[in-house]
DNA sequence: GTGAATGCAAACCCTTTGCAATGTT
DNA sequence: AACATTGCAAAGGGTTTGCATTCAC
């Protein structure tokens, strides 16, 4: 199994592009993230490794990556406030957004994949992404609106 | 049970604001709205109604009403090309947007009701609002697919 | 009459783009 | 050497905002 710089390269390059240090830099921030990435956080960590390296080269790159399949665009709220880049196939996390403390929660669910396979099944659609982001409320910020509303 | 038009003005009075005739253009726009609406179509529509009504009232006019609570902005593909708004609890449709021909195909699932319960009794979350958006290729793309990658 | 809402234009934020210089192959 | 990529600064697109005027209450 290659490594995602590997991909990156052979990716790249298969379409007629080149493999750069900031690339380079880039797509290894992308391989090792734990967390989500956002572009700030991205060219703010790039700048660690490459004191140069400028926020139009980061949008570059991420959208040279988005091109060639191999990251995609996420979203933790419906509201769409904060948008961050993921390798396509990475474990799938959804997001809830508290409406009034913006706390994230993550949240993971089968019932994602199933709704996939219906689409699949019934509409005969491939699904290849989806978004799903929650909002509402945060147990806690439940339990203060109701002594408010008292 | 109120019509969307007074709903809007008792909340919008409620919050110390006031019920204007460019208000009610829109107010009364997204009331009768069969499809999804998003900012420009509104402003044209309101504008063959008063010709002289801003960009910038319709923007302010649906911020108001997503602060009182009675609109959502919602997305059709995970890209989140396209801004709509919805009154909020009309008949939740997602929507499927196909990467090649950009075709949109909506879509209905219990599964999305399912999963907001699931929040609910496993991580005592109150789900107020849920963007679903998914891509991918509709049924025609995948056969041509199909063909050019023979 | 008071103060909120409007229209206009300018400001804003995030993202993309034109261009000369640099770097990759 | 050819040409893709970079950095910079300027341009873009969609949304918000400051201000004087108008309008709802």
């Amino acid at each position: 199994m290659p490594s995602f710089l590997e991909q990156a390269s052979d990716a790249i390059r298969q379409s007629g592009g080149r493999m750069t240090g900031q690339r380079q830099i880039i797509v290894n921030l992308l391989e090792s993230a734990t967390g989500q990435l956002d572009v700030d956080d991205l060219h703010r960590l790039a700048r660690k490794q490459d004191q140069h390296i400028s926020l139009a080269t980061v949008y570059r790159t991420l959208n040279v990556l988005e091109d060639a399949g191999l990251i995609q665009p996420r979203y933790q709220s419906p509201e769409h406030e904060h948008k961050y880049y993921e390798r396509v196939g990475s474990g799938q996390v959804y997001h809830f957004t508290c409406r009034v403390c913006r706390k994230i929660i993550p949240f993971h669910s089968e019932l994602i994949q199933e709704l996939k396979h219906h689409l699949s099944k019934q509409l005969d659609l491939e699904v290849l992404n989806a978004c799903v982001c929650l909002d509402g409320l945060c147990p806690e910020c439940q339990k203060q609106q109701a002594q408010t509303d008292r």
